[in-house]
DNA sequence: GTTGAAGTTGATCGGTCGATCAAGTTCAAG
DNA sequence: CTTGAACTTGATCGACCGATCAACTTCAAC
């Protein structure tokens, strides 16, 4: 029938999710998208609605692509424990995504948005908590197959590990200091294994 | 000679940082400033220079409040890590300063802000700096008196602490779950003890 | 009481914000 | 070809932004 679309969706919100993560919601402009993206204002909204549906969007695509990155890792490595291992060291070190030393994109979220935006807050808890059963299934996992003691809750231990990594992004970030950011990660490891 | 200040400076400055702290650099607007602190444009611009100089003396203030807790905390327990141990519960659960839940006002400014504000970066990366060296200290001084085992490096031991405080507070303000975040913080510190 | 520097006020500046929309363009269907 | 719905374009909207400044007020010093 009609026209069809220039824009190639997908791209267009990993192009959005890349900005967004690097200035945040309130400091990217509807120009600084225009020009991300290559789309002019009347085609953005069209296909997205508003700078809040496509943070939306983007948020959501950022997730997507945390459980991917963790998906390989564990087909990566027979055991579950040394997947989610390789797993904190990309997301540290070799981000493929975004650049090194980027606070995790729906902590910061969160940092910045108040009840204003109430509905990408709860969207960006629901992504954290997500991962964080993730996380459990795999400490739990690891206690079958006798790579953790038993007589811990999986999901505490699980918790532990992604506030550590939450806070080792942060640290990261702020002083760059990759080596202590390895020590910080192997204690981490290695105080749960065996 | 002249008129006098009709003003309190540091109450403006304390104002000023609690609304900061609430919303961020970005989204506190000059006239949110303005009402909070009960000050027209002229008064806070003759008196602070900018919007950014203003930030600059509410993280220094934020940053000063945050040592004279840990100070209190000190002053409080015989021992340096029960001390800690209590700053740490302070910072969580019973804020006294801002609201419950609410994350560092350093690392969310670091956070929400890219080089083009460099000073503030590095301004909060300093205060961050500061807190770390003053966590070793009392991690170092719980070696010598026993409480901690000797062969472990302090700084490290201090990083890790601060890298859990800092993804704690992260955690507590997106999930709001104050028992998880106890087990999180005492599970810290008993890794740690003896 | 007069002086004048310090402090205050609120209107106002140019810019940028998120969002809109009439006009123009494209192309599968008939 | 012609049609017309889908899509794109860029000018433009009102709102708000950080910052400025001339006019005004205050009060210690003389």
């Amino acid at each position: 029938m009609p026209n069809i679309a220039r824009y190639n969706r997908e791209d267009v919100i990993h192009k959005a999710m890349l900005l967004f993560w690097q200035k945040g919601f309130g400091a990217t402009s509807t120009r600084d998208l225009q020009q991300a993206v290559d789309m002019r204002p009347g085609s953005i909204y069209a296909a997205f609605g508003s700078k809040e549906d496509l943070y939306a969007e983007a948020l959501e695509h950022y997730a997507r692509c945390m459980s991917g990155i963790l998906d390989e890792k564990l087909a990566e490595h027979a055991s579950g424990l040394d997947g989610l291992h390789g797993f904190f060291e990309q997301v540290l070190f070799e981000p493929a995504l975004g650049e090194a030393g980027q606070v995790c994109m729906l902590i910061k979220t969160l940092s910045e948005l108040t009840d204003a935006h109430a509905e990408l807050r709860a969207q960006a808890i629901a992504s954290l908590t997500t991962m964080e059963h993730l996380f459990t299934d795999i400490i739990r996992d690891a206690q079958v197959s006798g790579e953790i003691i038993r007589d811990e809750d999986p999901q505490r231990v699980a918790r532990s590990l992604q506030v550590q990594l939450i806070g080792m992004r942060s640290y990261y970030q702020s002083t760059g200091d990759q080596d202590a950011v390895r020590h910080l990660l192997d204690d981490a490891f290695s105080r749960i294994r065996i």
